[in-house]
DNA sequence: CAGCATCCGCTATGATACTG
DNA sequence: CAGTATCATAGCGGATGCTG
């Protein structure tokens, strides 16, 4: 029953941490892992260090350039790290950081929480989008 | 120690599901919470049902549109409803579903997480543009 | 009160080509 | 190999005004 209570009170805080505690740092955190490519390349990453030929082929669909972008944010925030190996082809490696692996604890759960719920979200959707232009077909 | 063994293994599955278990539901997803104001408004709807001028006041800087469009996609994907009361004020309230409860726990973890780490990654941030442009000043 | 319609700028994303 | 530079585009987010 405590727990039961723990709860409740942890879900009533979410409300203060939403809002009261910078909502801006809150989404700038929100839009890096919620971008097109970064939770792809955090999973990537978070089974070992990978280059940038290698990050390019293990992510369908990205761009060099974006997959430069994302790589470079996920830099500025501390949660990879870049190492340049001056070598005679270049050599660069990405790895996570300890913040990096911290993140993935949180992003495992929503991930989790993703895979478990999206066929209820998808048929929510097709529900929703069926009921509203029933009109069209005559 | 076979705790430490069923979270690596749990990590270890991360680059399943974020890859192998279709990239774009799972980014919808993100997207819905990830955009600029879901998670604002999963926050004060987790606290009770709220009518949508009181989700616009608690809402700072929102408008109309972007309130009504983050509505309209929450209910959406079934995480909230939206309830008309067909009275001479219309009066319309939109409350979290069953659906909608089960992610804020997933959500306040994330949410846990970046008010723990913020001030680390906004350190990261400082340090990675100070070193970017040392050469303007001059 | 609770929206919808319209216009509009900005940024994210992407295709392509070039470089150290 | 590992990027950068340039150009083009689409959609998000916002301002404003109208409606039931």
């Amino acid at each position: 029953m405590s727990q039961a209570i723990l709860v409740e009170e942890t879900l009533r805080s979410m409300g203060k941490l939403c809002i009261e505690h910078d909502p801006d740092v809150f989404r700038s955190v929100l839009d890096r892992i919620g971008d097109k490519w970064s939770l792809l390349v955090i999973g990537i990453l978070e089974a070992g260090p990978r280059r940038f030929t290698e990050l390019l082929r293990a992510t369908p669909g990205v761009s060099r350039k974006m997959l430069t972008t994302t790589l470079r944010a996920l830099e500025r925030d501390g949660l990879i790290t870049r190492t340049i190996y001056p070598e005679v082809p270049p050599r660069v490696e990405y790895a996570m950081t300890e913040l990096g692996r911290t993140l993935s604890g949180p992003v495992l759960v929503l991930a989790t929480w993703t895979a478990d719920n999206q066929e209820a979200i998808l048929a929510n959707r097709d529900g929703f989008d069926a009921g509203l232009q029933p009109e069209s077909p005559a």
